[in-house]
DNA sequence: TAGATTGTTAATCGATTAACAATC
DNA sequence: TAGATTGTTAATCGATTAACAATC
């Protein structure tokens, strides 16, 4: 909820969008794309791109557009930390060696440096290329590696105890799946991934559109 | 991007999380509640309580807030489909797998029903007590079972390929982890959950913190 | 120059917030 | 009755969309 300074959440997602899409566009080969060709493959509009990108301070020029190599620098440069951040993930069941696997060289700049877990099974091990640790080493590790993200992937009941452990050792932002509303600091920032609510959600509008069509017809 | 009719998918969210803090509450035996109460623990406003709960349908009075059973019971009249829905899992990789278990008994009224691979070393098996079959069947299962909602947990570049899949087989609602754009017709909701770009959000966030942080000591 | 695109400003839209009469 | 909460309406806020002069 630490809606910081002058960039939205919302432009933030698309702006990592983007990039994505000009990675992919930059190994095929392609010099420059116009803002309409970009809003096309993300889903936005030519005004969104314009006013996103706006925000990283690149400008296109309007016989060429938007240069495609030097816009990925560009959103490097304003998305990445120049040195790349660690990120700690508490909860290595299920969920937790999914993620593992899924970050593991998804992005350059991002990945888990550690693990960590209450039960003893779990640590001590490498999972996916990870190091597991047992909770107690969390401020340890955390100074140690000076990691600024955490992943909160436990059940609801330790969940805001896990925040508040993160957010102790130093973490500054925190991705959380567990279904609850962390109460953190306001310079905390939070993103919330709740994967039974986006289920239910679909759901919703699905069945929905199933009545809907039922009474059509 | 469908945006169905009157309630925004924001307002689902929310009436999600309401009942989920409720159901804890119910089992506590809290009988009634006001909405600034809710809303303290759903992170929300009391007025816009007042009005996601007006969708419902469901009057509270003012001497008791809202009865907290008989608000479990509306919120699963609108929210639920009473003979509840079956999901089409495709992709049983770390993450697919890892969502087979995470939903699990998660919502009595949503289950994933059969899940889906190409690859035959995953499939004719049974994984978190769901079956798994060849994604050559789908067709045939989803209509068997008269499946309305998918989850896509397949790498990007099969995603679109797999949507068109679920679609052609009755499929109208979806839940995409692929970090694409899925293509879709108008009819058909999709909810995309990108962990990449969260989590790439997150880091934008704690790294402008930690700048900060730096800047102002 | 002509034409399409850019950065920028104004208008629109939707959601949130504030205000208030009605109610228990 | 008095007081707090409810459902509802008006005002505010922010983001999106439309409009347009500047630019290549």
């Amino acid at each position: 909820m630490a809606k910081e300074g002058a960039v939205a959440a919302k432009t933030l997602a698309r702006l990592c969008l983007y990039r994505r899409i000009l990675t992919a566009l930059h190994a095929e080969g392609v010099p420059s794309i116009y803002s309409h060709q970009l809003a096309e493959q993300a889903g936005a509009t030519a005004a969104q791109v314009r006013r996103d990108l706006m925000a990283t301070g690149y400008s296109g020029t309007p016989s060429r557009g938007y240069g495609v190599q030097e816009l990925i620098a560009s959103l490097g440069r304003f998305l990445d930390a120049p040195e790349g951040q660690g990120v700690a993930l508490v909860g290595i069941g299920n969920l937790g060696r999914a993620l593992l696997a899924y970050f593991t060289h998804r992005r350059p700049k991002l990945w888990i440096a550690a693990a960590f877990d209450t039960d003893p099974q779990k640590t001590g091990r490498v999972i996916h290329g990870c190091r597991c640790f047992a909770l107690t080493e969390l401020a340890d590790i955390v100074a140690e590696h000076r990691l600024r993200l955490g992943v909160v992937a436990v059940p609801a009941a330790s969940a805001q105890a896990v925040a508040d452990q993160l957010i102790q050792a130093g973490i500054l932002g925190l991705l959380n799946f567990a279904p609850i509303r962390l109460r953190v600091p306001k310079q905390i920032y939070v993103e919330d991934i709740d994967l039974t609510m986006s289920l239910e959600t679909v759901a919703f509008f699905a069945h929905r559109q199933a009545q809907m069509e039922e009474d059509g017809s």
